[in-house]
RNA sequence: GGCGCUAUCGUCUAACGGUUAGGACGGAGCCCUCUCAAGGCUUAAAUAGGGGUUCGAUUCCCCUUAGCGCUACCA
């Protein structure tokens, strides 16, 4: 049985390069009916923040995506301690009493272990513990008898490392707390992980686990390393350099569909190879694989003007289009609210139909609809009025007609007054656009709007006429 | 510095060693049309450089270059 971990460490908010991981692992494990695991890896005390681990659930339940078993890192630490000295027991750790500041003193080259220690005699070790000297526990990596490391990835292949070019690293530390690498191993094999999908950032570290989890006499995981999402300027993402669109509630804020989200992280690093782009959660989970993952690092594009990556945009418009009325409306709401507080579902349930084909983001409705929520519609040019090949005359003379229209006509919808307006213009011997185009801007306040007839029948007559007379009153 | 990984249009990507190097976003143009969208059609745009191997290389090998990662008592 499938078990994959999502493992965050709580030192910053989740940004979209984590939730990718997730999403990933969380495609692999439903592809074939696993589990997935999070587990908040926070064995670093000094750097966790409570904010941190808010923005991983906050942003991890708006991804609507869910997970199987929960874990905390900072639960297990004795399981972790006592997988660490079972290896020293073993013999294949040892305890480093070179103070912190002595190591540090070999920038240059490469440092593998402290020849003294590594050799030190268990008595010797025992008896300096007992006098209170601190240590660290490293493990001894085995450089004569185990001449390379190999790992077989799942997405990079078979990478091999020479254990001469790998140090003496370190399992627990001087405090006692374990390392990254000995709580996750520990972990990993207590939660019994069978593929662990990760950044590619881990790639150099697997050797390392592949050699704590023989120590610890399990099976290695599978690992499958993830090519990295990097900023446009080829960097890495950064909250500081490249700002907000790194963060994933950005997203969420912005009115991207959770799924459409998903959508889009997952074609990063991703292919189904038979030019599939837009997906349903669905389908996604049915096309997942780790064939289709390649191994360069894909850049998310976006810049100062577009802060999100227009293909994002894209995707996103397509998943809207594709709600039904009813969700659509539901996911609108709380976006509608958020622009005009005095909006009600059932005004945002007329409008939706309007700007379904309109919008890139639910944000969106703040600016696109703008006309149907206020009362009183922003200031406009006048100038707007007059449509194409006509002057002020024209506008008036088509505004005025307009209003007998919508004061005369029997029913104030769509069709009837599509008829009657087109009647009207057509006794004008006005073209439609120059009949059309001054009750636009009379009623919308700007030429660009959805369509005029279902438009006027959501604002109603009332609405209607009020606006047309103060459009006449400007000209 | 050492070690590891990577390199196809601007971006995301496809191509069992044989294709006019395909698709998508974005761009440009046309059509549709009451404006804006949506939709349809057309178009520009790529195999980092150099060596091999092969009848034939985007694909395999080597070198160079560039980028990324690891090299912590961070994860």
């Amino acid at each position: 049985m499938t078990r994959v971990r999502f493992a965050p460490s709580p030192t910053g908010y989740l940004h979209i390069g984590g939730a990718r991981t997730f999403i990933f692992n969380w495609l692999y494990a439903r592809h074939q009916g696993g589990t997935v695991i999070l587990r908040i890896d926070d064995t670093d005390v000094e750097r966790n923040t409570q904010s941190s681990l808010d923005s991983i659930y906050e942003g991890l339940e708006w991804l609507e995506l869910g997970w199987d078993e929960f874990y905390r890192q900072s639960d297990r630490l004795n399981l972790h301690r006592e997988a660490a000295w079972a290896i020293f027991e073993k013999g294949l750790a040892y305890r480093d009493f070179t103070p912190a500041s002595a190591v540090q003193e070999n920038p240059t080259g490469s440092w593998l272990c402290n020849p003294g220690m590594r050799e030190l005699s268990r008595e010797e070790s025992d008896r300096r513990t007992k006098s209170g000297e601190s240590f660290v526990l490293r493990f001894r990596v085995p450089r004569e008898s185990r001449p390379e490391i190999v790992v077989s990835d799942l997405v990079y292949g078979t990478v091999r490392k020479a254990t001469s070019d790998l140090e003496d690293f370190a399992l627990l530390r001087s405090t006692g707390i374990p390392t990254y690498h000995m709580a996750s191993c520990a972990d990993d094999a207590d939660l019994r992980i069978t593929d662990i999908l990760r950044g590619q950032e881990h790639l150099a570290n697997t050797f390392k686990h592949v050699l704590i989890f023989e120590a610890l006499g399990v099976d290695v995981p599978r690992t499958a390393h993830l090519p990295l999402l990097m900023a446009p300027d080829g960097t890495k993402l950064s909250k500081r350099i490249h700002g907000p669109v790194v963060s994933v509630v950005t997203y969420r804020d912005a009115g991207f569909l959770p799924h459409a989200f998903v959508n889009f992280l997952s074609l990063l690093g991703w292919s189904p190879k038979n030019d599939r782009e837009k997906m349903s959660l669905e389908e996604l989970v049915e096309l997942f694989s780790l064939d289709g993952i390649n191994r360069a690092n894909a850049i998310i594009n976006f810049s100062e003007e577009e802060p999100f990556d227009p293909k994002a945009l894209w995707l996103n418009a397509e998943h809207i289009r594709s709600l039904s009325i009813d969700e659509f409306v539901q996911r609108l709401v709380p976006y509608a609210q958020q622009a005009f507080p005095n909006s009600t579902p059932e005004k945002v349930r007329a409008v939706a139909p309007l700007i379904r084909e309109r919008i890139r983001l639910l944000r969106d409705i703040g600016t696109v609809a703008d006309f149907f929520f206020r009362e009183e519609l922003p200031p406009y040019d006048p100038a707007e009025l007059i449509p194409k090949k006509g002057d002020a005359a024209t506008a008036a003379q088509a505004l005025r007609k307009a209003k007998e229209v919508f004061e005369s006509v029997s029913a104030f919808d769509h069709g009837t007054l599509e008829s009657a307006l087109r009647a009207a213009a057509e006794e004008l011997k006005l073209k439609a656009g120059q009949m059309f185009q001054p009750i636009r801007v009379a009623v919308c306040g700007r030429k660009n709007a959805p369509p005029l007839f279902e438009t006027l029948e959501v604002l109603g007559r009332h609405t209607v006429v009020n606006r047309v007379d103060s459009a006449l009153g400007m000209i």
